[in-house]
DNA sequence: TCTGGGGTCCTAGGACCC
DNA sequence: TCTGGGGTCCTAGGACCC
């Protein structure tokens, strides 16, 4: 028999309104101001500071409805278009700084502004280390986190949500010291639907049953949980009780499926057009293939109507085709994508187009087809020309060289409306703050 | 007029094979 | 002419996450 592993302790760190705390950082005029961030093309809102939830502005709304309801009632938001060159950086500079408490294999960059770390292995007495991270984080990023700790990963989530919602924790929430009697009474006043893995059609079934506050969800039988729901929701009641089920990711896996795709600034109705931006599209998801060492063996295509126009006709295919050798070359890619397009394209009013690459395996290791006398050479000519355009997207920004017309910088009617971008302030030069 | 983008995992069901 | 069950692979769709 194998000995008993001891307790986890992962603590969960996650930054406070992360998109508007990156814009907030570089604009101290704005601190009192309540500020959103919006998705591409201006569209919907996707993070709200404090004071933009305060006035109980749900996430999501469509930016147009917000604009309005801000100027009847005399709100002075402030909106930025999403600049997400900033929040990566901010984002790296986030993560850097906590990867100063723990071993590199101790540290899983979960997203954008999520970090799981393994303190199992630390002697250190949790509320105190939560709170010098939450000062460190604020001392030499500027953001505000704040930061759970937990004997699982979904415990740890739960932890942090606590931290965030019940102000008397002081943005830190320990669960690992706490008796069993205390933590049960403490999940007595968390709602079923703030467990992570819980989400709205699962929530309205568990509630339904009457399971409406995670100490409930923590003291069902798994057994029955599986039989109703699935081996997910079942895991996800494991590790409620402390027992880890979700796997430690320190190393980011290669993506299986990449996807690019955008709404245009504005509708179009021919398939050149849609062509054109489709070829972008496809040339953005063949260099994230290219960056993860990776080559596809699928590529599809999707163009959509707008659902939101319920008198308009709809027609939103997504078609896809195996190809015959997988490949990583955004010529190849295009040519079949392009052909994809032409085969499902009917005219209507569209508002989005996407490319997705699937069947991805590692490059090198591809079988080639059973009637190929020899594997299949590498064509080094096409791998230099690759790199040369990566290379110059890498520096002087996406859609600088392109296959074709794909990505030629300039207005189109396909291109994004981001009409309220912030500077670069920490990436370029030329857009730093400047203080006067 | 204007309503995001990019992922993962699981399950069910059909095709196909032995 | 009739009839079976088990296994695998693939795909579509649903649910979740940030």
């Amino acid at each position: 028999m194998e000995p008993p592993e001891a307790p986890r302790r992962i603590a969960l760190v996650d930054a406070n309104s992360f998109y508007c705390s990156a814009e907030k950082v570089w604009r101290p005029d704005l601190e009192h101001v309540p500020v959103v961030v919006l998705s591409n093309n201006d569209g919907c809102v996707v993070a709200r500071d404090a004071l933009v939830k305060k006035l109980g502005v749900p996430m999501g709304v469509p930016w147009f409805q917000l604009r309005d309801q801000a100027r009847k009632n005399h709100w002075p938001i402030v909106a930025f278009s999403s600049n997400y060159e900033l929040y990566g950086d901010m984002s790296r500079r986030f993560h850097t700084v906590l990867a100063q408490f723990c071993a590199p294999g101790e540290q899983e960059r979960y997203s954008i502004d999520e970090c799981f770390l393994d303190l199992s292995c630390h002697r250190i007495d949790p509320m105190t280390t939560g709170h010098e991270i939450k000062n460190r984080v604020k001392q030499w990023t500027g953001l505000g986190v704040c930061v759970g700790f937990g004997r699982s990963k979904t415990q740890a989530k739960l932890a942090n949500n606590i931290a965030k919602k019940q102000p008397a924790f002081g943005g830190v929430c320990d669960l690992t010291s706490m008796t069993e009697h205390e933590l049960q009474a403490l999940l007595e006043t968390v709602p079923v639907q703030d467990v992570w893995g819980v989400g709205r059609k699962i929530a309205e079934a568990l509630i339904r049953g009457g399971i409406t506050t995670a100490a409930q969800l923590r003291r069902t039988d798994p057994k029955r949980i599986r039989e109703r729901f699935t081996v997910v929701v079942e895991r996800t009641v494991s590790e409620l009780n402390g027992v880890p089920c979700i796997a430690w990711e320190d190393q980011p896996p290669a993506k299986k499926q990449i996807i690019s795709s955008r709404s245009f600034g504005g509708p179009i109705y021919t398939v050149d057009e849609l062509a054109d931006a489709v070829r972008m599209h496809a040339g953005m998801a063949a260099a994230k293939l290219r960056q993860q060492g990776s080559v596809a063996g699928r590529v599809g295509v999707f163009i959509e109507t707008n659902r939101f126009r319920p008198q308009d006709p709809q027609y939103s295919p997504f078609k896809s085709i195996k190809l015959p050798v997988p490949s990583d070359d955004t010529a190849v890619i295009t040519t079949w994508a392009i052909q994809v397009l032409r085969a499902t394209f009917r005219p209507f009013r569209f508002v989005k187009a996407g490319v997705m690459l699937d069947d991805i395996r590692e490059r090198g290791v591809t079988q080639g087809s059973l009637f190929d006398a020899l594997p299949p050479e590498r064509d080094l000519k096409r791998e230099k020309l690759m790199g040369v355009l990566d290379k110059a997207n890498d520096k002087w920004g996406r859609g600088t060289l392109g296959i074709g017309s794909a990505g030629v910088k300039g207005e189109r009617e396909w291109s994004m409306n981001r009409s309220m971008v912030s500077p670069r302030y920490s990436t370029r030069w030329d857009e730093l703050r400047e203080v006067t």
